[in-house]
Order: structure tokens, then sequence, then C-alpha cells
DNA sequence: CGGCGGATTGATATAGGTCAAAGAGGGTGG
DNA sequence: CCACCCTCTTTGACCTATATCAATCCGCCG
């Protein structure tokens, strides 16, 4: 009886969605929902799925309900960066700009729900605290980028993997204790994409894998499952 | 007669204030500046006076008035990284937390107009468009902080140098005219803190400046003014 | 079994760091 | 007014972390 409570004209399409309370629809009452529903439509997309093109017109927004998307730059040479990372149930896109600066790639298999820019714009108009939800994520991300800046710019290559597991480990286990000492999971990116995350090579990511193997601290097994055996020894391995 | 009409109910703190235009206030009614500005405080600071301490609670937040603030982090043995710069008319200061994660210090000589925190909060939760405002200067924030990642993970010296360079032109050439080929300016920051911008050392920034300035790209007069002959051919150096 | 896209490993090169020594102003006090 | 000093910057010589180039290797699919 209380889920009949709880999900009382909630539309079906979100009454078992994560995005209504850890995401920005959380912030919508439920006539509200119910309009945008209207027009939402989940789907999946594949791994190296481009999802937006960097200068491309954004023309919908997603909320990401599974799996991890990555922002990324490139410069004309070729030479690429990537500038975020985001997991469900982060909401992607970029308000208040006809373009968007970055691409958007799915990194893994991804569950998303779109909605079109206008629906999403009229909700920002008529309901402020959306606003501020979405406002809190950028200020989230801006202070995420803050620290992925420490890390590009004076971490050294060890540090900077040591880093990088640990981001994910938090992210992205599924054992989503907080106070625990060990993680294990599937990393969502290839050697490839760690070394454009990272600022480094994907020969330096190797070995460095391989000596952070060779000490103890993690296991690596198909190339993309890792586990963490202590996520402390792996923390003072980061530098901060 | 016009500026009467304009600036009818206008407190006199912020008749001539630039952030009444381009900064936060211009989201307020002239009875929300009123009550702001009877709070609110202005003054000034020294270069390199701590404004903000890492990990320290936030008490008052600023507009930024005239000046450059330097946002930095620093690991646990030192080394550190500036991860922001703000200009005039920036908004300074984190939202919705209890505590800053970064160190703002002045650069330059600084004016800043500040209220307390319990004010703006006030403010933000009566007044929407306050909270957009903020979020289009968050956004604008991260989209630079994504531009700064390319630069630091994917940029060689040179062209590290050179963007920085092109970005304070941007930023604080008083010809405000943009589409100029020509700039010159005070660099607000010292080697030390060029070179904990760009993720170098302070011989490094040195020896690609005099590189610059014997190609003949630069001029550069008691070690902090520096000229650019052209931009464009400048922009050519900065690799994007 | 052969081929193919990662990933690892090894040998070598190099951009930028480190260490050390001079300049270059610019303020201060005699 | 000059001499000294202090901080910041430049320049030079050398070193090292990471890039680059080149083989394998490994799992997987046809």
């Amino acid at each position: 009886m209380r889920k009949d409570i709880h999900s009382a004209g909630i539309p079906v399409l979100c009454v078992s969605c994560e995005a209504r309370h850890r995401g920005i629809c959380g912030s919508l009452t439920p006539d509200q929902l119910a309009t945008l529903a209207r027009s939402s439509v989940k789907h999946k997309a594949e791994p190296s799925r481009e999802l937006v093109g960097d200068a491309e017109s954004i023309e919908r927004y997603s909320n990401i309900l599974s799996g991890v998307v990555k922002l990324s730059k490139t410069l004309s040479d070729g030479r690429q960066q990537i500038v975020g990372l985001q997991f469900a149930p982060d909401f992607l896109g970029r308000p208040f700009r006809r373009e968007s600066a970055v691409t958007a790639e799915a990194a893994t298999e991804l569950e998303l729900c779109s909605f079109p820019r206008a629906a999403v714009e009229r909700m920002m108009a008529e309901q402020p605290d959306l606003e501020h939800r979405l406002l809190e994520q950028t200020l989230k991300e801006l202070d995420q980028a803050r620290d992925w800046m420490v890390m590009l710019g004076r971490k050294t290559a060890a540090e900077k993997v040591a880093s990088f597991l640990l981001m994910i480990a938090r992210n992205i286990d599924p054992t989503a204790d907080p106070d625990r000492r060990t993680a294990a999971f599937d990393l969502p990116l290839s050697r490839a994409d760690i070394a454009d995350f990272l600022g480094l090579t994907i020969e330096t990511i190797s070995r460095q894998l391989t000596r952070l193997r060779a000490e103890g601290l993690i296991r690596i097994e198909h190339n993309r499952h890792v586990t963490i055996g202590d996520l402390d020894r792996l923390a003072d391995r980061a530098g901060d």
C-alpha cells in the first residue's frame, strides 16, 4: 500500500526510475513529471556511440539511467582529452547554449531517458527548483573538474592512475558501502580512454597498472575487471 | 535626466557598480538591491592576501569589482595547482557548501563588494533569477575548466604559455575591442603563479617567454607588461 | 587455424624538470 | 645619492619521467 501512496500519479515510465529521487526529476511535481514523461523516451546506446558532437546543436537533454558517458575535447591535430565522466543519475547536456562545447560518447552500454530541449526549458522556467538541482550538479562537476586539474597538472603518472582507480571505485562499485576497505568493478574505459583521461599514453597506463599489480595493490582479470584489496593503501598512492 | 530615471531607487553604493549590469546583482529588483546593499561592504585587498582558505568555512560571498582572484589547490607535499582565475565582475564563493574546496587569493590589487552568507542565501530563495545567473556563471566556469583540462593534459609547454597569454589578453586588456589584432596588458600573475597555473616550472615559463620574445611574437617590459603584436599569430601557437 | 583489436613489454629519445649561478630592478637606510 | 639587499627572473648544464617506436602477446571471432 505504501507503494501506491508514493507512486500516486507517477507516470509508469518514471515509477522505478532512479532519476526521480537522486536526479533532477526529483524537483518536479507529479503533474510536471507527467507532462515531461509524455514527451520523453527511454533508450539504449552501445559503447562508443556518439551522443552529442562537438559544436553540434543540442536538441535533446537526457538523464543517465545506467552506464558511463565520457565527455571529451579534441585539438585540431587529433590530440584528445577526456574532460568529464558522467554516471547515473546525472543530467546530460549543456543548458542555455545552442551548441555543445564537448563531444559526449557512450563509454559503456547506456540507458538514457531523453527529453526535447523545449520541454526541459519550459519546465525550467516554471519550476525554479529544477534550476536549483541543475546548479547543484553543475557545481559538483566544477568541483570534480578542479580536482582533475590538480591531477593533470601536478601528479605523477603513478598518482594519476591510482587516483583514477579510486574515482571509478567510488562511482561504480556496486557494493556501495561508503566505509568499505575493498572494491571490485569493471573498468568503464579502455586503456586508450584512460590515457586520454589522465593526459598520458596507453603504454604508460599499462606500465603503471602492471606495477600496481606486481605490488599486490590491485588484481586485474580479463583486462577490465579490477579488484582493489585495500582502498586506503591505494589512496596513499594517489598523492593528495 | 536619463541617469535619474535609471538610477531611481538604486543604492548609492551600487549606482556606478559594474556588477549591477554584468554581475549577479543584475537579477535583483531595486528593493532587493537596497536590502542587500544595507548589509554589504566594499573593500580592497592587497596581492597575495588570502581571501578564503581551503576547507575554511564560508561566511561571506563577494563580487569582484576590479582585479584578479586566483583559486588554487595544494597537495599534501606542497605541490600547487591554480584551478581558476576570476575577473570582475565575477561572483566569488561556493554556494550551498559550508566550506570551500579551494584557496582563494588576491592575485592583484582587488576591490570587492562582500555580503554575509545569510543575506545572499535569503535573496537566492526569494529570487530565482539570482540562481539563474549563478548557474550561468558556474556553467561558464565549468566550460573554462574543461578547456584548461585539455591544456593541462595535452598541450606542450609552448602551447600552454601561448594559450595563457591569449586567455589573459581576452580577459583584461583594457582596449576591449573584440576583433582587434593586438593587445597589451600587465600580467596579473608572477612567473611562479603562471607555472602553478600551467602545470609547469618557473624556469620553463621563463624559457618559453624568452622564446616568444626572440621570435618577435611578444614584447615584455618591466617583467610584467606584455604586448602582443598579432593575436592571430599567437593563437596559431596555442594548439587548438 | 588465422587474423584482428586491444594490451603488454622492451629499447630508445626527448620535453621538461632540477640544480646552480648570475642578472635586474626597486626599495631602504646610511 | 649611492650602496646594499631582497625578491623575482633569466640562463645554463644536466637528469629523469614519460613519450615514442617496435615487437610480441593474448583473447576472441570467424
